[in-house]
DNA sequence: TCTGGGGTCCTAGGACCC
DNA sequence: TCTGGGGTCCTAGGACCC
């Protein structure tokens, strides 16, 4: 999808259209770019650029909150319009798809026209723009719907993928960002078609395991790395995570132990929704100077219970946390899933049944009464007044 | 430039097991 | 005792993507 966030909130506000706009909050906020106009992006605004940065440089902008619960429903529209051009899509992100479109010709035409038709029916349903790249592998695919942006359809014939690839810059190539750019332009290599030259092995040795699949897709070959996945393979997550960066840094404990509490409890939520049950939990601590140190335990119980989260991330951060020293955010992360419950003791028993019934009912008031309606964190005295902001819009404000 | 939040994958070292 | 080889799991950090 072309600037995705953007367009979403231009369906809501019409009078966007056409201005400088900057998706991912206040000018004065920390924070980042979520999305930028195309009328910004004149301006050098993009992106994961600072929201000060972006102000400096385009003032006249007009600075939105991005609105998620408003991007997965377009999402949605976006999927349904897909799955009627072929049954096998996959949703590689919340604006990302990949289609396989084999053995639909008799239905929809040669490439060219199936993507055209397919444009116009996004336009028609979602009132949204997108832009189409057909080629024989996943990647060829997404560089040249990148290349065709904005809303363009681009088709790199089958046996032409290394001369398309190789006048592009080596940052195109997904999986290649700032780090291993600059290692590339130290050997002298800018352009796909100087990695096409390269070595194999001098390749695998220098970048590693996708150094050897670089290599071959630089020549257009499809051999090799993740992109040769199937099309449409359902999975679940693999791992869960909230994180809080605070307006301003803090060492207070009545602030730090109800945001913990607050991320916990967030994901514990999502861990009852999937079913799941973590193995690993892990804290994240950045401080002001933005040196960030992760901390995991994994536990012999596997748990989806805020409390019991709550209580090895209290934990955790109390043996790590240099006392005193200023937060700048905090995270709670689990992974490692298990079957399913291991029988616990008679005495845990009661306190766990309770618990899980406990949360099943706070579940159920969040989901009639928005996520501020119940909380762990509440209890523990903080202030969560600059926390306002995150209940979703469209559902019902704080409820007492 | 003063740096979000939610993810995936990879690397590397160490504990531990046979 | 001067030291193998294969495997798994855990932990920490980092690159990268949208």
């Amino acid at each position: 999808m072309d600037a995705f966030f953007v367009s979403v909130e231009e369906l809501f506000d019409p009078s966007l259209k056409g201005k400088p706009v900057v998706v991912g909050g206040r000018p004065n906020e920390r924070g980042v770019v979520s999305a930028a106009s195309y009328a910004a992006r004149a301006f050098g605004v993009h992106s994961a650029m600072p929201l000060r940065t972006a102000y400096k440089l385009c003032p006249q902008a007009i600075f939105v909150d991005g609105h998620p619960e408003r991007y997965r429903e377009c999402s949605h529209q976006v999927y349904d319009v897909l799955r009627s051009f072929s049954p096998l899509v996959e949703m590689a992100s919340i604006d990302e798809a990949y289609l396989d479109m084999t053995g639909t010709e008799r239905l929809h035409g040669p490439p060219m026209r199936a993507a055209h038709k397919l444009h116009q029916k996004m336009k028609d349903q979602t009132k949204l723009n997108c832009s189409v790249g057909i080629a024989a592998s996943r990647l060829v695919a997404k560089i040249s719907s990148d290349q065709a942006k904005p809303n363009g359809v681009l088709w790199v014939i089958p046996g032409q993928e290394a001369a398309f690839l190789a006048p592009l810059d080596v940052r195109k190539v997904p999986g290649v960002g700032k780090v291993t750019e600059k290692n590339l332009h130290t050997l002298g290599i800018r352009k796909v078609g100087d990695l096409a030259l390269l070595d194999d092995a001098f390749l695998e040795q220098r970048f590693g395991k996708w150094g050897m699949a670089l290599a071959g897709k630089s020549r257009g070959l499809d051999a090799g790395g993740w992109f040769d996945s199937e099309i449409g393979a359902e999975e679940g997550p693999k791992s869960i995570s909230h994180e809080h960066t605070f307006n301003e840094d803090t060492a207070d404990m009545a602030q730090i132990e109800p945001t913990l509490a607050r991320l916990c409890e967030m994901v514990g939520r999502r861990l009852r929704e999937h079913g799941l049950h973590a193995r690993t939990v892990q804290l994240k601590l950045r401080y002001s100077d933005f040196s960030t140190i992760t901390r995991a335990q994994s536990i012999s119980r596997a748990t989806q219970l805020d409390t019991e989260l709550f209580e090895r991330i209290r934990e955790l951060f109390r043996h790590n946390w240099k006392e005193g020293a200023g937060v700048r955010l905090l995270g709670v992360h689990v992974s490692g899933w298990a079957d399913g419950e291991q029988q616990l003791d008679l005495m845990d028993e009661g306190r766990h049944e309770k618990w899980k019934q406990a949360l099943a009912a706070a579940d159920r008031m969040r989901d009639r009464f928005g996520e501020s309606a119940v909380s762990l964190a509440a209890g523990l005295r903080g202030n969560f007044r600059e926390r306002a902001h995150e209940n979703p819009v469209g559902l019902p404000g704080k409820k007492k």
